[in-house]
DNA sequence: ACAACCGGGACCTCCCGTTTTT
DNA sequence: AAAAACGGGAGGTCCCGGTTGT
């Protein structure tokens, strides 16, 4: 009837449609992330998302649609944001986790721990972590780049943030021998160690 | 056992498994070529290959391995060998990928092309993949502690091992947007960026 | 059209609802047709017949209430009215085909003999040619009967309505092996031995 | 190895197969019968044939095929064979159904009543029925070409099986008016009549 | 009123571990 | 010991009835 009673963003069905197709993916992307993604059944997913099995193939027609479109852990993202410019990309991202460890509370710290543990100690959930790094090496070279100045698919950025998340790998494969130590203090003798030259 | 009855190479029980093997996955790699990953079924491949079902799951316990199971990862750890000792671990591994992929047949380069698209298109398979980088990680974290006359499990090797893996994850992700670059030139161009003290 | 207000005839809203009816039956006639009836989808049928599922749904309770009541190529049908009554009803039909073949002009044989190629190719479309075939044997033995005085459900007549398909099928099953076949030429050629006998 | 062990019969295993294969059929046909079609699930049906649903399909690819999939066509081609070699190929088709219809048994020709009605009153099976039926031609055709000493893909021999397929289009047609007529006795007719020359 | 959306359930295919037959 | 058959369970498409938004 009257024009200016919606006047521009879309319509309550639009919006339903988006909030349904955001519920489906996120719920799917964390239990990918935790259980990995062919141990999680799409069923868990529509359970999860309080959706029918009709509803979630309208939307992602088949399940690996769901990664095909990145939500994307936004804290290590958040953090690069707030370092200088001036410093280097590897002492930006060195900062970057130095903060970021030295921001958590010890209650973050030990539920980190056990749920690097967890991962470590089962297959399907450590292939599910790495299969994750795909998607999070693209958004940290993304920020990488944003911040130099280049364009998002730079390759030179996906290097740099190839070689931070290579550095998170060597962390987590000490932790599996060693499941005490801090995974902050490892990650930060692995950027002291690249940046004196990885010489052994 | 006894030395001299057959004196050189394997026994012709390895080779006739080797053939086999080569056979069903030679077969498997044209159909996914073909037809995808998905789309092509077990049957089609003992069909292919003319083995039953039987023989395909003793070599490959699931399909996913027909295309993960591969030379690579052996071929690295011993071109790490090679090397001289004097190098610094960074160029060893440098030289170590510029050696391997110089060494590689076309056709061999035109197959591991087709298995990186592969795996990069397939969400199952890129998580497989990188579920394989924890033991590449370990591996040639090992040879290059050994290399380095130092104890296996040091944490500094793991860090150069992680650093090395982070570069071809970033080549990876670099091919996932250009289907047609070369991997081994991404490769050694991660590493002069590397070496260069990874600036933007 | 209309001579005073509305007379006999039904109203504009019949009208269109005939009109909406006919255009979805007809719409998904072709379809079927062209890739079978479980190869076609309710989307597709009111996609082409641009409709919403609800007012489909609102005609045809179910997918299958489309093939009930029928339409029907009235080509052959036109053609047999044609003949002189005198004639047999096999020679009727024969001289039927005969002068629909002859009044095609190049293109149209042209095209025909592609329909027929791509018919005879895909499996999916020879079943749903030959599901056509059993309205097309109630239409033609209609008019057999008609023509003979005979009541529409006479069997005699759909005898001969059958023998006339058989032909038709084994012409299209030689095209099958020679593709580039004469299809009036064969069905001629079938007449000619059915009148002759059909010995071998 | 030793001749006589297992002298004639198939293995255990074709015999296991075949009796698997007929227990799934059969309860499916009586559960037809008892409910319909398409009121059958295959759950109901497995249920009853105490096999799993993955052997179900391995069995019958889809629902449709536990009615189609026939040992008619076959048992058609073996009869041809039994008819003296002096008969015309009409009257040798001719004798071939009527022996073949005098040979069954009531339970038989009960089952055959049966799937008849059911693939004329489904939409779906009848149109896979038809499709079935290029099938049958050309498998019969054959048979009569090597009857007749000709070659396999020999056109009079088609259009002879085309006839006669299309007799049975006819007396399918019938039935559909009028569902307790008797299959046998309407190609009997139909046979008559196209011996008889056709006429109205 | 009318379209769009959602939900339930059937059908069907595939992978792969287990059991049976040869 | 090799091959075949079987079983369980997940993915994916479709039909069609009921509900909700416009």
């Amino acid at each position: 009837m009257q024009a200016e009673a919606r006047p521009a963003g879309p319509g309550l069905r639009e919006r339903k449609k988006a909030r349904t197709r955001a519920a489906i993916q996120s719920n799917a992307l964390r239990l990918f992330r935790e259980q990995g993604y062919e141990a999680t059944t799409i069923e868990q997913i529509i359970d999860a998302a309080e959706v029918s099995e009709t509803t979630f193939f309208r939307y992602f027609p088949a399940k690996e649609d769901l990664v095909l479109q990145d939500d994307f852990d936004p804290a290590i993202i958040g953090a690069v944001q707030e370092q200088p410019p001036e410093l280097s990309p590897i002492r930006a991202m060195h900062h970057t986790f130095t903060a970021l460890f030295a921001g958590m509370t010890p209650e973050q710290r030990a539920q980190q721990q056990d749920r690097v543990a967890l991962c470590l100690g089962v297959p399907a959930l450590r292939a599910a972590m790495l299969g994750q790094f795909s998607l999070t090496l693209q958004a940290l070279a993304e920020r990488l780049a944003a911040r130099a100045g280049r364009e998002r698919e730079d390759f030179a950025a996906r290097t740099v943030a190839g070689v931070v998340l290579g550095i998170i790998m060597a962390a987590l494969a000490e932790m599996a021998d060693h499941p005490d130590a801090d995974l902050g203090t490892l990650i930060d003798a692995g950027f002291v160690h690249l940046e004196a030259g990885l010489t052994l």
